[in-house]
DNA sequence: TCTGGGGTCCTAGGACCC
DNA sequence: TCTGGGGTCCTAGGACCC
């Protein structure tokens, strides 16, 4: 039976959050903003229209939005990932096997979904009505918009969602399985090979120079060359193009082996006292995504940086990663450690911009290793204060309770000028009917 | 004035070992 | 004058993704 993978991919996705809760942008050209107010991260189809690239630095495109009425909002997580949670529950529904793959788009493997979906014998376009059926039920019970790709792999999967979401004649679902083998070349014939999934952009100059210029002639391109030029990945990447499955869904996510945290500041950071009340911030959201995920870690990396976009200041930037005596996920030992780094790479007369930890070296909390020196009860002690501390601020909100040292002024944190209310997750900002 | 944040995987090269 | 071969582990950096 030909495999059927789908992939499922919300449009616009932070904009469409936005105009769920706030109809007046409907129909105006609307970005969300990254962190400070920085870069566009989502688009509304309008804005795409004025040729607004992605990721493209906001304060560059100010005279752009004057001149057309560009609505910018600053990203509001706490709604985006409610939403997102709603659109992957109901995808679970229409098949066993989901990979969510970020937070606006899914895999769902509907191989062999179409035959006891439809009543009566199948019929080449039987997934295609299901798709269409999955799409109208997420616009009706969440109200985020999507689009469906159809394919025998994973590769092809998200190409076919690129044509569903390009080509209105497909509707925003599009199956490459229903298609005959000459009909799908002319389409790949006509899309350029840095739209496809893990080309990017120095790929796709190097493919060019060998005249390979769309996703077909990279689809016949010689394997063994490929691997030659550019590694097992892409080699990879072309077997899938020809429609052999070497991507499997990943259905458990597994857990993190690296967790970072960091931000840019709002403005300039000069003295140590505030990049010690940072550093320790991120420590402690690093540590409770940690314990989230039941693991402890071995080491830590601290880093910060000035600027790189300015130039004509003196630049430094500078990492440490601190070894810790045992794997713990204590905010308090994780952030002791974080600090002696940070005290050893600081310089003082910088302008610094940013700052960071990495939790490295991660094992599950189970795995913990015995020593000599094994102080089970403070251990315990830890553990049961990590979990406090978790629930407290799960209950009453996040913050709540939180170390000294990370400050209440908090001159440093980072600007977001526009940000919408978290209508949906927060009793005091509940969308209401009025 | 103003340029995000958080991940994964692969590869090359060095250190080290027998 | 001439100085092996093969393996592992670690790290840094590159490329890519959303």
């Amino acid at each position: 039976m030909q495999r059927a993978i789908a992939l499922i991919d919300c449009n616009n996705f932070y904009v469409s959050c936005e105009r769920l809760f706030q109809p007046r942008l409907e129909g105006k050209p609307v970005v969300v903003l990254s962190n400070n107010d920085g870069c566009v991260v989502s688009r509304s189809q309008e804005v795409k229209d004025l040729g607004v690239k992605m990721g493209a630095p906001w304060f560059q495109l100010k005279d752009l939005a004057r001149r057309h009425g560009i609505i910018a909002l600053s990203s509001n997580y706490t709604l985006y990932a409610d939403l997102s949670n709603r659109v992957m529950r109901l995808l679970s529904q229409w098949s066993p096997d989901q990979e969510i793959y970020s937070i606006d788009e899914s895999f769902l493997d509907l191989t062999g979904i179409a035959e006891s979906f439809s009543i009566g014998p199948s019929s080449p376009d039987s997934l295609t009505r299901y798709a269409q059926h999955m799409r109208r039920t997420i616009r009706q019970c969440v109200g985020i918009p999507v689009c469906v790709g159809i394919a025998p792999s994973k590769t092809l999967a998200k190409l076919a969602n690129h044509v569903a979401k390009k080509q209105q004649r497909y509707d925003s679902v599009c199956d490459f399985n229903a298609m005959s083998a000459m009909e799908l070349d002319a389409l790949l014939a006509q899309i350029e090979v840095g739209e496809v999934w893990g080309v990017g952009r120095r790929s796709t100059s190097r493919l060019q120079q060998m005249g390979i210029n769309t996703v077909l002639e990279l689809k016949q391109a010689q394997p063994a060359r490929i691997r030659a030029e550019f590694g097992v990945v892409l080699e990879r990447t072309v077997a899938e193009l020809n429609g052999v499955a070497c991507l499997e869904l990943d259905d458990v996510t597994p857990p993190r082996q690296q967790i970072i945290c960091s931000r840019s500041f709002g403005v300039p950071v000069s003295l140590l006292p505030d990049l010690e009340q940072a550093v320790i911030a991120y420590t402690t959201r690093a540590a409770e995504k940690l314990r989230h995920q039941h693991s402890l870690a071995g080491g830590i990396q601290v880093y910060i940086r000035t600027n790189p976009h300015k130039e004509s200041d003196p630049q430094y930037q500078q990492a440490r990663l601190l070894p810790l005596f045992e794997p713990t996920n204590d905010t308090r030992l994780l952030c002791h450690a974080a600090l002696g780094g940070l005290r050893q790479i600081y310089r003082s007369g910088y302008a610094y911009q940013k700052a960071g930890v990495m939790l490295t070296e991660i094992i599950p909390a189970t795995a913990r290793p015995r020593t000599l020196f094994d102080d089970v009860a403070a251990q315990q002690k830890s553990a049961s204060l990590m979990a406090t501390l978790d629930r407290i601020n799960r209950r009453m909100g996040s913050g709540t309770m939180q170390l000294l040292g990370e400050g209440v002024s908090k001159n440093w944190s980072m600007r977001r000028g526009n940000m919408s209310q978290r209508y949906t997750t927060e009793w005091d900002e509940l969308a209401v009917a009025r």
